[in-house]
DNA sequence: AAGCTGGACAACCGCACGGTG
DNA sequence: GCACCGTGCGGTTGTCCAGCT
């Protein structure tokens, strides 16, 4: 590790914290707050550049910070966001209250990388690794589908979330509005209720629904298409897979449309027990 | 017991950007 | 327009420590 070009210049200290500087720092800051960093070295005595303090009070003294394991219903948020931000640590850090970009960017590569890795998902692009421990449609049975050897990935990915609850990367998954898809979806619909109208019915007409803005990446353009309940919900171009989750979408400004989302996460709950049983 | 290794965490570096004179 | 400064961000690397040989 280097040493900062202002720390070299006046001799400045480097690397841990002892607890006195930190005393220092916290002492300083609960008072006056930090105002200009690169005064507060000075003001609260300490041998280091302004630049260490801020990263010293932000990644470890601030008193609203989380600390501990991150749980699962973290993990799975910092997923989705990556899949959506990429590595926008500290965009992802706002999204989690008491917890820093710092932290998250290690959680990151020390932990879920790995396990994207295992789970088949490319950590850069959240879709499934081309090698040969992918977990396949052929390997889950599937061989025998009319989609053949090779599913589409939108299929692998659907089915790959069903079957496994402990699955750790999202997906966004694109949804062809051709038979095969709707073929699948029907599956997913099981046994739960609710009916699904062939796309070829539709009116084909979109209704221009978009995420929110935390989700700016990703927009649906909505067809009509499923009904449940006696209301025609939209059909989207895009699902979100969540890992533990089964699938989400996200509509801004149309909580109806949130009943659709509830309902596929049930279905694919529903179904990935009932297949467990099996 | 000693050395090695890998994981987790902390901290630094270089760069970009915005504000100011 | 330009230089300078302060700040924030993402990538990288140093440090510590537990587990293993």
């Amino acid at each position: 590790m280097g040493r900062h070009s202002c720390c070299h210049k006046q001799k400045l200290r480097r690397g841990l914290w002892s607890p006195e500087e930190d005393e220092k720092l916290l002492d300083h800051i609960t008072k006056f707050g930090h105002g200009c960093w690169s005064s507060v070295p000075k003001v609260a005595g300490l041998q280091r550049c302004g630049k260490s303090c801020r990263l010293r009070w932000i990644n470890y003294l601030r008193p609203d910070l989380k600390r501990g394991m991150f749980s699962e219903e973290e993990e799975r948020l910092i997923v989705e966001l990556h899949g959506m931000l990429g590595n926008r640590w500290s965009q992802i850090a706002s999204r989690l209250p008491g917890r820093t970009d710092n932290e998250i960017k290690n959680y990151w590569n020390s932990n879920i990388k790995k396990k994207m890795k295992q789970n088949g998902i490319d950590p850069d692009t959240h879709k499934p690794l081309k090698q040969d421990n992918k977990v396949t449609a052929t390997e889950q049975g599937f061989s025998n589908h009319p989609l053949g050897q090779q599913p589409p990935l939108w299929f692998e990915l659907m089915n790959y979330n069903n079957n496994n609850n402990n699955l750790i990367a999202s997906a966004v998954v694109n949804l062809p509005r051709d038979e095969a898809c709707f073929q699948s979806l029907q599956c997913l619909e099981g046994g739960a209720g609710g009916g699904i109208m062939n796309p070829s019915n539709s009116s084909g007409s979109s209704t221009g629904n978009s995420m929110s803005s935390a989700m700016e990446l990703q927009s649906f353009n909505s067809t009509p298409l499923m009904e449940m309940g006696g209301a025609m919900l939209p059909w989207p171009d895009q699902l979100l897979l969540l890992p533990n989750k089964g699938a989400e979408i996200h509509i801004e400004g149309e909580p109806e449309d949130l009943k659709w989302s509830e309902y596929l996460n049930g279905t694919i709950r529903c179904l990935a027990s009932s297949q467990q049983d099996d």
